[in-house]
DNA sequence: CCAACGAAACTGGTTAACCAGATTGGTTTG
DNA sequence: CAAACCAATCTGGTTAACCAGTTTCGTTGG
């Protein structure tokens, strides 16, 4: 068999390939929810394809929640109906990569959220470890050293006092790819950070004290900056 | 080699047992940004599991952006910082299934936002996109069929129009959960449906004449219904 | 004639062998 | 002595063979 070495960009390709084949073959042999999806082998044949890159288009739908394989069983369409299955191909294909703006952008919406979420649910030990990372954040600062892991792990405490499990899974989703952005854009800033200790300060005292409005108001005032920049770009 | 048939759960076990001792690692050899991870036939041999499963946890941080693979080269660790790479592995390590009442939430959330942009930043496609998604809608309702798939639709279509990758990405991950959760507990309703096509109607309106404020006032109403359910669960 | 049984085929998951590009360290050459 | 080179080695990626439940369907016994 002929081998060649494919880039991430072509491997990523095939895959979609690969997602596209199987929403033409639910159409075609109108499969319906709960309906077994051809194996695995069948299908690598069928497509021309490798066993594992059949599997990996498989692991994104299931990522998805599109399919869900049963081990010794086979793959089955999840209950969702032909229609939703069909636009959610058709999305997850036209999919981009996530660009700066947009980062930014979902980050200050969701932190807005969690923030007012934490200061009403918040437990005693979620205050312990944000007050933790907090202390972490001002050692740093006031030793001239950068501090924007220190920041983010602080906004992420927050998100998992928020006891939402969803933001706080799309918070972790976005926080690195924010630190790399952040860090190729220069956004930190030594000025900044010192203002940054006194902000954190205020969210973490009106989450203690379990005042949602005040909490937002500061964690505006905290994005300020960081708003006006994202909407310069 | 011994052999055992592992259920999802197990699995899921192990390989959070790698990625902790993958964090112990980096710790432990004090291992920096941009520097290489031991191999992986080395990791599955010092931790005596399959190379499998080691590709696999790398892979999850690879997914959350905390690793880097290179082909024929090596595995490398991401340019966050040991500080940030030990909370965010702390969190993932921690982090649990979403829950009914979170997905909701941030389904709102999101879609609040959503529509107010789309309503700033639609094309002439997007809206025709909207349109069909609208129409099919309608027409399923005026049949007594179930509409809940083109219901959902329409707010994909949304989210794509709101022109940030970033929450059409987060729409596209909740929507199938939302729409089987919803089957479990019957929150569809008949007498809903048909009103739902005003509100539909409203919102599209609201986004084609471009003005946000109305658009997420139509949104709001057509939560409230999802809103109170949300909150009395 | 039908239900109960069982072996063979089929399933997704797992393992081990293999591929070719990247890396490295010692040798050679100017 | 330094730079260029080359082969041995190491890398993540890929393939094929294997594992053990699951399913299927023909057979058998009542």
């Amino acid at each position: 068999m002929k081998l060649e070495i494919l880039t991430k960009n072509e491997n990523q390709e095939i895959q979609n390939g690969i997602i596209s084949k199987i929403r033409d073959l639910i159409n075609y042999k109108n499969l319906e929810p709960g309906d077994k999806l051809p194996s695995e082998r069948m299908l690598s044949e069928k497509f021309e394809v490798s066993r594992t890159n059949v599997r990996e288009a498989i692991q994104k739908l299931e990522f998805y929640g599109l399919l869900k394989s049963k081990p010794q069983s086979g793959t089955f369409i999840a209950d969702i109906g032909q229609v939703a299955m069909n636009g959610m191909i058709e999305d997850i294909l036209r999919l981009e990569d996530s660009d700066f703006k947009s980062l930014v952008e979902t980050r200050i919406l969701l932190e807005l959220k969690t923030v007012r979420l934490a200061a009403q649910r918040r437990t005693e030990e979620d205050l312990i470890q944000m007050k933790e990372a907090l202390d972490a954040y001002s050692v740093k600062v006031e030793n001239g050293e950068d501090a924007m892991q220190e920041d983010l792990l602080f906004h992420l405490a927050i998100a998992k006092a928020s006891g939402n499990s969803t933001m706080n899974t799309f918070m972790l989703i976005i926080t690195p790819e924010i630190i790399t952005k952040f860090e190729e854009h220069h956004v930190c800033d030594k000025g900044l950070a010192f203002m940054g200790i006194q902000e954190h300060q205020d969210i973490f005292d009106a989450i203690k004290n379990q005042n949602p409005q005040e909490a937002k108001a500061k964690m505006k005032v905290h994005f300020k900056a960081l708003y006006q920049y994202c909407y310069n770009i």
